[in-house]
DNA sequence: CAGAATCCCGAAAGATACTG
DNA sequence: CAGTATCTTTCGGGATTCTG
């Protein structure tokens, strides 16, 4: 078991070590924990419903509007993942009409500093990357 | 321009703030810089390559052997966006047969402790995260 | 060695309509 | 209100083949 610390002096070699370590099964690579994780970043709305789900527990309608553009179908099927892996758990009140709460569980709240980091690390540079991008499409085109 | 310092308190609450900026332009959504990050990171192979260039610049073959897995069209196609966004650098050395080496350059450097936190995230809890799924799917039988 | 060019499939995700 | 059920489209990405 290589586990990695957030005191690890170099965690980023230690990510490539575990994942040299699983490289050698071939089809369990699904179950490397890096790979697994970041199959759900990439899910485009995991990240913002976690995100959303800060400040306080919410509802699903509540979540729907804050999220603007995302449909019924994406947001309940995202919220069952984050439910399933036990980020965000869900709370049914027996009113009339019924109504849910959706909150972060402690090992969802623990996510956060991570996505957090990234998020800001985007915020702070998506400006220098869309002028990169501009220079590169405009030598593209000479 | 609400920007977000890496000394801000609260980072996440400021990121709402700006993503609901973002919110009003309708078809501006894309150009949220949190939207735009996050679908570079849900790439699959952009983070893993990111990481893998870290110890030291690699050529494109030590890269394919490196990632296992990945095909030469999807590495040629992630280093291209990479290479675009101005986090990965690409010299060519005309020699017979020619080399290319990527390294990251300093812009990509500044991503990886976010992407390091990220990561370290989740092979500490993916344990527990498997644990979780194996609850609710045993539930879910019932 | 380091790609470029095609072809193709399955998964992700949007739109729409119906329900307890 | 909080979903579920379909249908359809889009697109990431793998396999294969060809080149300088």
């Amino acid at each position: 078991m290589t586990r990695l610390h957030a005191g690890n002096p170099d965690p980023v070699r230690a990510i490539l070590d575990g994942m040299a370590a699983w490289a050698g099964a071939p089809a369990d690579e699904a179950q490397c924990p890096v790979r697994d994780v970041l199959d759900r970043v990439g899910q485009k709305w995991t990240l913002l419903i976690l995100v959303a789900l800060e400040p306080a527990p919410r509802r699903f309608s509540q979540l729907q509007r804050q999220l603007r553009d995302i449909s019924k179908r994406m947001l309940t099927q995202s919220l069952r993942q984050l439910e399933r892996d036990g980020l965000v758990s869900r709370q049914v009140f027996p009113t009339k009409p019924p109504s849910v709460e959706y909150a972060l569980t402690d090992l969802g709240r623990s996510a956060l500093p991570a996505i957090g980091a990234l998020l800001v690390w985007a915020d702070d540079n998506h400006e220098a990357i869309r002028a990169s991008r501009a220079a590169f499409d405009a030598e593209e085109v000479a």
